[in-house]
DNA sequence: TCTGGGGTCCTAGGACCC
DNA sequence: TCTGGGGTCCTAGGACCC
């Protein structure tokens, strides 16, 4: 038995859980760059505002509703969720975080000592009380019906919030209400062919001839189905997997278009990324950078990308700077209005050296592994960057915009304004 | 003027081998 | 007239998730 844990409206929950007086306002949070709405409370979903769409397109409209906009703060939103899981994993025995903002809970052993029901209520209430944050809570035996309880959770307010959906009779009467896009695993683009064949609810889903979807879709959509049937073919990940690549990129705050920038951007792109390396305990032998002009604009489209394999495997900065703006200098084009870049890393191995080669030009450094940890020291004890290579730039005029970023509330209380004039 | 970022899994197709 | 079969490995691209 499984329970889905959630909290509503994760990011406009965490800017407003520290801001009493923005309780019961439209309030959105935008993406990196301030490119475009990825949360909304429940008062900005009332007004129409849509997820994904860009802000510059509704400035207008949130002006006319008094919305209250903020930029995206990873900082606090990745500590108020820490917070959350804690509590989760305090009272329940197994626990899978599956993102910032939702967990996976193992109810093996709960079930027979308590009502299911009852313990989600419980579940909710303590997160409240610990972290003024509401969560949705779905229980069910399998991982695809959980979510499908948690969407009912949040959906039907008379719910209060937790449904036990582990009878088959309230499942099927569930499912026969909710669209089959819905449905964990179901996007776009499968929706649309599933629609197409006359399956429009998760129960006619629920109810296709499993050969049928094997014949016309892949093994993962024939877990999804098994799954709504109650055949439990997702168990609980516990211990996250070691990661098999780590991407860092973000778009600019301005378009970039010549190289000196860009190589700048590249590199401390590729800094990054060998930081998030090192921090997995892993050493790398594959580095690619791909650069890309927007997609929407109207000038012509570049967009190209190139990897390097390199013979021995680090975790070296300056490796990973080097081999970076190598592949750069092999997609580089004059003439680009260039939107965003990114350095992504893979073939990963849990120490460093393979076997040493001969002809490679690209030799382990001698103390690699203790200047590394020097810089990562100092770069961790008061927020990024105090420690750079000369290649990252001093002025960084690409860097993101974040017009209209709150306090660190809970990290770093030196940023938290004692008294705000608005 | 302005449209996010970071991941995973699966499949098809090509290269290569015997 | 007629030109095999089976396997592995790698990569690119599609689809999905939050």
């Amino acid at each position: 038995m499984f329970a889905l844990v959630d909290v509503n409206s994760f990011y406009a929950s965490c800017e407003t859980a520290w801001r009493p007086d923005l309780r019961h306002k439209p309030v959105v949070v935008l993406s990196n760059n301030d490119g475009c709405v990825i949360a909304l409370s429940a008062e900005a979903k009332a007004i129409g505002i849509k997820r994904g769409a860009p802000y510059f397109e509704q400035r207008e409209l949130f002006r006319r509703h008094g919305v209250v906009v903020f930029s995206s703060n990873y900082a606090l939103y990745g500590d108020m969720s820490q917070r959350v899981m804690t509590t989760l994993e305090a009272m329940c025995p197994r626990v899978e975080i599956y993102s910032i903002d939702e967990a996976f809970c193992d109810l093996i052993g709960v079930r027979n000592c308590r009502d299911l029901d009852e313990f989600g209520r419980e579940i909710r209430a303590t997160i409240r009380q610990h972290t003024l944050l509401t969560v949705g809570v779905g229980i069910a035996q399998t991982k695809t019906l959980a979510k499908l309880a948690n969407h009912a959770a949040k959906k039907w307010t008379k719910t209060g919030g937790v449904v036990d959906l582990s009878n088959q009779t309230r499942q099927r009467k569930l499912m026969a209400l909710v669209p089959v896009e819905d449905v964990w695993g179901i996007g776009r683009r499968i929706s649309k062919k599933l629609e197409a064949m006359g399956i429009k609810t998760a129960l006619d889903l629920c109810d296709t001839d499993i050969r049928f979807i094997r014949k016309h879709f892949s093994v993962v959509l024939e877990r999804t189905v098994r799954e709504l049937r109650g055949e439990s073919c997702l168990g609980l990940e516990e211990f996250a997997p070691a990661k098999q690549e780590i991407i860092y990129s973000r778009s600019f705050g301005e378009r970039v278009s010549d190289y000196q920038r860009m190589r700048e951007a590249v590199c401390s792109y590729a800094a990054r990324a060998a930081e998030k390396l090192r921090s997995e305990h892993q050493y790398c032998r594959y580095i690619s950078t791909f650069i890309k002009t927007s997609p929407y604009a109207a000038d012509p489209f570049y967009g190209n990308s190139v990897g390097q394999r390199l013979l021995t495997p680090t975790q070296d900065t300056r490796d990973i700077i080097n081999a970076a703006v190598r592949c750069l200098d092999h997609i580089w084009r004059d003439g680009f209005r260039y939107q965003k870049a990114g350095v992504m890393l893979g073939d990963f191995f849990s120490q460093g050296v393979a076997q040493l080669n001969l002809f490679d030009d690209n030799a382990p450094k001698p103390n690699s592994a203790a200047l590394m940890s020097v810089m990562d020291t100092l770069n961790m004890k008061d927020g990024k960057g105090t420690l750079y290579f000369a290649g990252q730039g001093i002025t960084q005029s690409w860097q993101m915009r974040r017009e209209m970023l709150s306090p660190c509330y809970t990290t770093h209380l030196a940023d938290v304004p004692v008294a705000r004039a608005n």
